[in-house]
This record gives C-alpha cells, sequence and structure tokens, in this order.
DNA sequence: GCGACAG
DNA sequence: ATCTTGTCGC
C-alpha cells in the first residue's frame, strides 16, 4: 500500500520563508557530543529520488547493523515534492517525505546518514542539521560533491582526510578518502555527532565502496519505490 | 554585476 | 536529482 505524504501546514511557500526556517532552527544544532560509537548498534540511511515532471518524490530509510553492515529494517514513503529546488534550501524539498519513512521504521534508527551536508553549509544549516534537529536524532551528512567549499586533495591512501573550509580557518567538514585512489566524499556534521565520530563512521560504513552502504542500500530502496508508485495501478479484467 | 552551487 | 548504450573489468 502506498500513501501520499502530505505537506505539513505551515511549510514555508517561498526562499523568504524558508530562510527564516533556517535561521530560527540553527540555534537548536547540538555540536558538543561525540555521538554513538562507530561499529556499534545501529545505522540507517536516508535518500530521496524524484519526479519533477510528476511532482512526486520517494524517500526510503534502511537501517543497517553498524557492525555487520546487514539490513535490520527498511521503509518506504512517497510524497508531492515540498519545494523547488534552490541551492542551499534542499532539505525543504525532501524532509516531510524522510520524516514520514523514518516514522514508518519498526525500529529506532540509531545513527542517521543522508546525502548532503550538515554544518557545511552557507548558513551552516544544511539537511543533515535541519533533519537532526527536528527528530533529535544524531544524524550526520555525506555529500559526493564540495559544494562551493575548498579543500586540499586527501592523501590517496583508505582513510586519508583533509579540512573542508568555508573561509581562512573555519573548518565545516572533511574530506575522507573512502577508497584508495577515488575521489573523497565530503563529511559533516549533522547534529549530536562529532566530526571525528562521523568520519569513523564513514569509513566503518564503505568497507568496499566510495559511498556508505547505508547510503546505496537508501538509494536504490527510493529509487525502486518511485518505479512502484508511478507505475499505473493494473485493474482486473472479467 | 553575473553565474555557479548539496540533491 | 535526471536524461541514457555500450563497455571495460573482476
Amino acid at each position: 500500500m502506498v500513501t501520499l505524504t502530505e505537506i505539513p501546514e505551515g511549510w514555508p511557500a517561498d526562499e523568504a520563508g524558508a530562510l527564516a526556517v533556517q535561521d530560527e532552527l540553527r540555534g537548536r544544532v547540538v555540536l558538543d557530543e561525540p555521538g554513538p560509537p562507530p561499529g556499534t548498534g545501529l545505522v540507517t540511511g536516508v535518500d530521496v529520488a524524484y519526479d519533477d515532471e510528476r511532482d512526486v518524490v520517494a524517500a526510503a530509510a534502511v537501517v543497517l547493523d553498524a557492525a555487520t553492515l546487514e539490513v535490520v529494517a527498511e521503509s518506504t514513503a512517497v510524497g508531492r515534492v515540498a519545494f523547488p529546488y534552490v541551492p542551499g534550501l534542499l532539505a525543504f524539498r525532501e524532509i516531510p517525505t524522510v520524516l514520514a519513512a523514518l516514522d514508518a521504521l519498526s525500529t529506532g534508527p540509531g545513527l542517521v546518514v543522508c546525502d548532503g551536508y550538515g554544518l557545511a553549509h552557507p548558513r551552516r544549516f544544511g539537511l543533515a542539521s535541519h533533519l537532526g534537529v527536528l527528530t533529535g536524532l544524531p544524524v550526520i551528512g555525506v555529500a559526493k560533491n564540495p559544494f562551493t567549499f575548498a579543500y586540499e586533495q586527501p592523501g590517496t591512501e583508505r582513510g586519508a582526510a583533509s579540512p573542508l573550509v568555508a573561509g581562512p580557518g573555519e573548518e565545516v567538514g572533511r574530506a575522507l578518502r573512502t577508497q584508495a585512489g577515488i575521489k573523497p566524499v565530503f563529511v559533516s556534521v549533522g547534529h549530536r555527532v562529532s566530526l571525528d565520530n562521523a568520519c569513523a563512521h564513514v569509513l566503518s560504513l564503505t568497507p568496499r565502496y566510495r559511498l556508505p552502504e547505508s547510503t546505496r542500500r537508501a538509494d536504490a530502496l527510493c529509487r525502486e519505490a518511485l518505479r512502484t508508485a508511478l507505475r499505473p495501478v493494473q485493474h482486473p479484467v472479467a
């Protein structure tokens, strides 16, 4: 069964409204907790896929055992796209549907890993921070691109890292090499996790591929959920 | 001033 | 994000 997630009442209708929300929520981010220890407990990947033509977004949450990387639980949700794509306002596009997917899980999510950024954001309040503040969960962001931020190329070996900086002396995240000789990923803190711990989690989630297993699983699942949701219902014929 | 810019 | 065939490699 597929239910269409509602866009919450009071959801910002334009850029000015969204900026005001970020401004208000930014102060609630918690940055002084280390977060759950890497390699233990549960880790949940979240991701979304879009059909902009039909204004539909599908979200998936996949819970992994952090020690074995085996799937413990998963869920999906489908909704209307809640906001246009504006760099810096990505969270407003996907958060309602992501929250619905997290709510549908049969277990607590543990640490949440999302696509995109937390602190590494024009106003230091990216998707991972936003999701963290709304749920109270520990959240980190893992992005495939450095956005507008600068970094020095980390060493070529797996585990090598270098600061992702917004300006002289302001570290907003880390470029982390998860596979030897492969383009790094860009890790930033969302809520209630330290940057060191966030990077340790990401390394523990990348035994084989560039991107965390959590995101890879969530990516595959939300694409499938989108295909299913867009497939026209089959009426039985007599 | 203009364009680019996580997904 | 998404549009998209074949192809090189383990």
